[in-house]
DNA sequence: CGTCGATGCTTCGAGACTCGAAGCAATGGA
DNA sequence: TCCATTGCTTCGAGTCTCGAAGCATCGACG
């Protein structure tokens, strides 16, 4: 492996992303999110367990300061409620509202639209989630 | 091409590029450099003409003012320097000082040498390089 | 040659993000 | 019961992002 198939991958995958966020700015603006937000709205899978703001400062890469300031944000525009875990009282749970999981939705739906990543095949797709993965995993 | 497939594949470019970036943190600490900072210097290659900031700002997706901010933030730390493109007397190219060559050297070996995408082989990179430039030629 | 709309950048103000230090309440083991 | 640890919040400072407004230069057009 030569250092720059390693840059010119890495490089890659930063733009992948970078176009992808920037595509959707227009629809997260309606609904008054901006990137920090909405990935820490993806962060919160309805169809799971709630996590806890621990779980989610992992999840993000950040730390709890932050992760406060965050919820907040979601707070404040009605898509997420706090609550305290039962099992352990110091600890609290992020919870999706109905409209935060509209919300939600309809921003992950507006990303997957227009990701260039939508122009690839499904077998395309799944190889390269597969590298991803296998990388990540170590 | 079924929708879980898309975000599998958005979720693995994203982790991919959240662990890279909270891999060489420290390393960006030690410059007094941060997630923004660190893009910006990369965006500029010694190798290649000295961007104009319109160009910049096209290649970080951000605007005009936030260009000229981040450019203060590389000048003040003595990175890069500022200069008239004697082409259009508008324009502002941002050219690399010698200790803005050895900051970008560092931090990009940093880089490569923490991002997961490293656990991969060259055949892989290569691979997953060409799926996601094919992507984003659309 | 002069005029004027378009372009590239900066300034300003406001809001959002990020972090370390310090503090509080709850937990769990000694 | 004591107390070190853990999960979260508050605070202050620095960084990032953007729209609106302003300035200088450019280029087309008469």
């Amino acid at each position: 492996m030569t250092a720059s198939d390693l840059t010119a991958a890495v490089a890659a995958v930063h733009e992948s992303w970078m176009r992808t966020v920037d595509l959707i700015t227009p629809v997260l603006a309606e609904h008054r999110l901006t990137t920090a937000t909405f990935q820490a709205l993806w962060a919160i899978d309805p169809a799971e367990q709630p996590p806890s703001m621990k779980v989610m400062a992992e999840r993000l890469y950040c730390n709890a300061p932050n992760l406060t300031f965050m919820s907040n944000q979601l707070v404040d525009r009605g898509l997420v409620e706090r609550a305290v875990d039962p099992a352990d009282r110091r600890s609290r749970v992020l919870v999706l509202t109905a409209k935060g999981r509209r919300v939600r939705d309809e921003v992950l739906r507006a990303a997957l639209e227009n990701t260039p990543l939508g122009a690839l095949t499904a077998d395309e797709l799944r190889q390269l989630t597969a590298l991803l993965n296998r990388a990540l995993r170590t």
